[in-house]
DNA sequence: CCAAAAGTGTTGGTAGTACACCCATGA
DNA sequence: TCATGGGTGTACTACCAACACTTTTGG
């Protein structure tokens, strides 16, 4: 009565990251395996059998697309029976926010390319990661409102605006300006550096900002509570 | 080098109950297994080759514990490598959160009893599935501040004071009786009936109250924002 | 001198918190 | 009549939202 179990388990990742122009991104690769093959999707393969399930989200990462990240939080697990076409194969998801520049793709082994796409156009996706990629933004933009995201998403040092937009794109509506400047500020883990931002286009060029990862984790530690 | 992947996947279920004598619950299983024999253990088993995990998960609860659930909400999914002695196990976690009294218990197939537990009171479990415990109430006590889980632990109808007192032990610090009440009512989905408390003990008895479900979706919808 | 973005303060409303006394019942 | 838990109102505070003008730079 009890059949072997037949299931594959594989991990996807899902890596965030921003840019002023193009807002929130998504890191994919275009397949070079057999089934989808040319269709891009979100990095991943099958758990080998002695690492965790975080390593091999990393290390998929890491093959397909050249990219290294160290914190990847999980995100969800798809099991649906029929999710890949091929076989029974369960997916643990995992996701990381980082900022775009720090890194240079370089697509491998299983993928023949790896680019950046804003969530505005995504291209149509391999299996079921078009679901996943709902349930990674929807957690990002829950996680905004009372985490700062912007430690991940934005580079070393930004101009305030940067964070501004950041927000407001994902939150999807606008914020008043002063009172988000405000309310930032007054937490404490967002300073202003002495530089300069180079001005991009014409305008008084702003202040460069840092994000305090000590003050933040000493906040957290006090039990703060943010929401912005 | 490509060695065939060998993992066994299963589903655990933290079911947690509420009663006012003995505070927050958790349903196990005696195991009657070879592995972990005699032990007590999360409710839970292999998948299935054609079930999705959360059907796998709502099928192992009711073979083991003669409960039936219709949501569980996925809670996480735990693959350390070494994590089960006999082989690489990886393992979706689900939780939900009922009213002990709906229902009658009854061990079955590889669990010879099935018991609530007072969270404060574990036995040592199997595996590590006293980690997925921890995981599953630091999960309720953050969800317990926007997300009206009285609906799920209490029963039908209930006096206020259980509420409170709910609300109390999750959270781990006294509450403003006065300001608490006002708050909650102010929301519009828990609701006051004409019926009275049959005092279980002396003093004065109580209304019942009730949650108003239907309010409650129609107010999600309108995006209400909760905090308790 | 014009356009564009950065930077800054004040006010009014409201929601949350702190707090103490009376009421109904059973023993 | 006493003990126990149920039920209610007020006043103060602190935070948040709304809102507009000045400054610096490039062209």
């Amino acid at each position: 009565m009890n059949q072997t179990q037949k299931i594959k388990l594989s991990v996807d990742a899902v890596v965030f990251g921003y840019s002023s122009e193009k807002g929130i991104l998504i890191l994919l690769i275009k397949r070079n395996s057999r089934t989808f093959r040319g269709s891009w999707a979100l990095p991943g393969g099958l758990v080998r059998n002695e690492e965790s399930l975080e390593e091999a989200a990393k290390r998929e990462l890491n093959e397909e697309t050249g990219v290294s990240i160290n914190f990847l939080e999980q995100l969800y697990t798809f099991g649906t029976p029929d999710r890949d076409p091929r076989n029974r194969a369960v997916s643990v998801a995992y996701y990381a926010l980082v900022s775009p520049d720090a890194f240079t793709l370089q697509a491998d082994t299983d993928a023949s390319a790896a680019d950046w796409f804003s969530i505005e156009q995504l291209p149509e996706l391999a299996f079921d990661h078009q679901e996943i990629v709902a349930t990674a933004l929807k957690r990002l933009r829950s996680k905004v409102l009372y985490q700062p995201v912007g430690f991940e998403l934005l580079e070393e040092k930004f101009p305030f605006s940067d964070l501004e937009n950041l927000y407001q794109t994902l939150l999807g509506y606008p914020i008043d300006r002063r009172n988000f400047r405000k309310k930032v500020l007054k937490f404490g883990f967002v300073e202003a550096t002495t530089e300069r931002q180079k001005h991009a286009g014409s305008g008084r060029p702003g202040f460069l900002f840092r994000f305090n990862r000590q003050r933040y984790h000493e906040l957290v530690e006090q039990g703060i509570h943010f929401e912005l």
